[in-house]
DNA sequence: CTGAAAGCGCTTACAG
DNA sequence: CTGAAAGCGCTTACAG
């Protein structure tokens, strides 16, 4: 059906040999041979056969990307900011959801091995507690990169950002608006991530010499609009008195502020909050969510530049790399007491 | 470095030709052979080439997806609806971008042609009015499936919702809600899809006797707010006196009710909106957005059913399927006047 | 500078 | 029921 090499050759009369070395512009052809090839395969649009080229090199030219979830904004631009890069590539992109399933994401990890990928880009999912899949990807000399949700104790590629630092700017955001009693809805106690913004609010809490309650601090199992109600209905009912609110995700703070509207309970008078992550709903409620703004698109950018990086390195054998990219306190009407 | 056939055989000293027979479930091996060989692969952790067999089979098992937008409510729908279809078959997604533009799009099909795909999902971008690639792609035999963005004049599979007939029920409830100069920020004049909803407009119009202004149309050259606020803007500065408006797509909407509010404008009261495609901040604003509902994860799933049923349809050259989609009209604040 | 040949890992028609 | 052999389309070490 395609055309191949064979083909070509036929066609002018020389080796497959050297037509596919003129292709790939090999520096042992003569300029005539060449240039007679090169023209006679753009004019009937000849399409090298990959797979039949990945039997050889043993490079696919595909790379695996695992989300936790699909409709995430941070890695929509994640996404967007991989596909950037690796338009000026010839790699392609896998794209695979772990719905933050740990048996999914193991199942995941295996396809994309039996694929002969190039590389695994994975932000790992929030119940993924045990790396033995993740060993694997190493140890079939695929190259692995984690970012966003990544674990500590594997010695790999990593883009990320200081959610520690970060959660102690929003925290300390907060107290700079006169909270002093600073309800934290903190992600499960798995997550290394939702452990790091959990440490930063207690860190800006410890540096400002306000007293640690532990019955302030909820766990939502899920980043959900639910489960943000939920442990909102859960302080009122309790009455615990907040004057602020952290949460691990804007998804959560939308779902406190949720009720708290219902009830009647000023923001961010009564009580402020600050949400993570910047979704883009978050500037167009009301009051608008403050946030941090963490920058996806570089984060994917990030991403496949270590890859192609690591590329290089596992040459030289070195070592991998942690990539730590900025981030923004976005100041909004949910804490913005002072004019 | 990775096992393969020719290891099965010599650690149990039979051919490679039996085991890839007992792998893939030959009925001409013995049970005692097969089971041997399956017991063995699945000890040692054997993972079939999935280039070698493609050069065989001439079946890659991947497909392209080729998205307009990514950060977009519907396309993440599509997607998942795709992923969770394919996740019970060894199909993986290649996901691409066009990002609206027509060289972009070509270039990818023309990649993903030459990936050897078996099949091709692809919402066409606004920009492309011409369609010769997408006849390349049915002429190299890979399956060619339409969602969302389609083109009349292609036969092929086509995964669509009743635009215009969605279009008439939005213009329709605006006009029994009593608006009476309804608005209508059309997108640009191409997309099919944005024919058919502006016919669908003009459908109400004329089903309810109400004069067709051709000034209270306006065009948005993109989906985005800042297209919304620009022909806002314009309408109030022109003094178009409108009391409603519907709009290609909830960004739109969003943009236009921004300047609305900013200007004091009351919505429902004065001017009552309705946008188009149910995107999750609809629920979230406020007044909340009056919209049309799409579901984007039924529509991805029908996509892939419809691959796999052309694949079947080809041996037996059927035509090419469109299904139709239901859709929903969301009654909002932005549009509910009477209580 | 050119080409014959081997081989990547699988599948399958064919012979026995 | 089993296996030898050919071949998918490319790449590349080697000979000339």
């Amino acid at each position: 059906m395609n055309l191949t090499l064979k083909d070509i050759a036929q066609a002018l009369e020389i080796s497959t040999s050297t037509v596919s070395k003129a292709l790939k512009n090999y520096k042992d052809v003569s300029p005539t041979t060449k240039k007679k090839v090169l023209d006679y395969a753009e004019r009937i649009g000849f399409k090298p056969n990959a797979q039949a080229a990945f039997l050889r090199t043993q490079k696919t030219k595909l790379i695996g990307v695992i989300l936790p979830k699909i409709e995430h904004d941070l890695y929509c631009e994640v996404l967007k900011g991989i596909l950037n890069k690796m338009s000026q590539t010839d790699y392609k992109l896998i794209l695979l959801c772990s719905e933050n399933s740990f048996e999914i994401e193991k199942k995941h990890i295996r396809e994309l091995l039996q694929l002969n990928v190039d590389g695994i880009f994975i932000s790992i999912a929030l119940e993924t507690n045990r790396f033995d899949h993740l060993k694997e990807v190493q140890k079939s000399n695929t190259i692995l990169v984690l970012f966003d949700h990544y674990v500590k104790i594997i010695a790999t590629n990593r883009v990320l950002i200081e959610d520690r630092k970060a959660s102690f700017l929003a925290t300390e955001h907060l107290i700079q608006q006169g909270c002093q009693k600073i309800g934290c809805f903190r992600g499960e106690l798995i997550s290394q991530t939702s452990i790091d913004r959990f440490m930063g609010y207690k860190d800006a809490l410890e540096y400002y010499k306000i007293p640690f309650q532990k019955e302030l601090i909820l766990i939502c199992n899920e980043e959900t609009i639910a489960e943000g109600k939920r442990n909102m209905i859960e302080i009122l009912e309790k009455k615990l008195e907040i004057d602020g609110l952290v949460t691990v995700t804007d998804l959560i703070a939308l779902g406190a502020m949720d009720v708290l509207k219902q009830r009647r309970v000023k923001i961010p008078e009564e009580i402020a909050v600050v949400g993570f992550g910047n979704w883009k709903f978050t500037s167009l409620i009301s009051p608008s969510l403050s946030t941090i703004d963490q920058n996806g698109f570089l984060m994917g950018e990030k991403v496949f530049e270590l890859f192609e990086k690591s590329q290089e390195d596992t040459l030289l054998n070195e070592l991998p790399n942690t990539e730590i990219l900025p981030f923004q306190l976005v100041v909004r009407g949910s804490s913005c007491r002072k004019k």
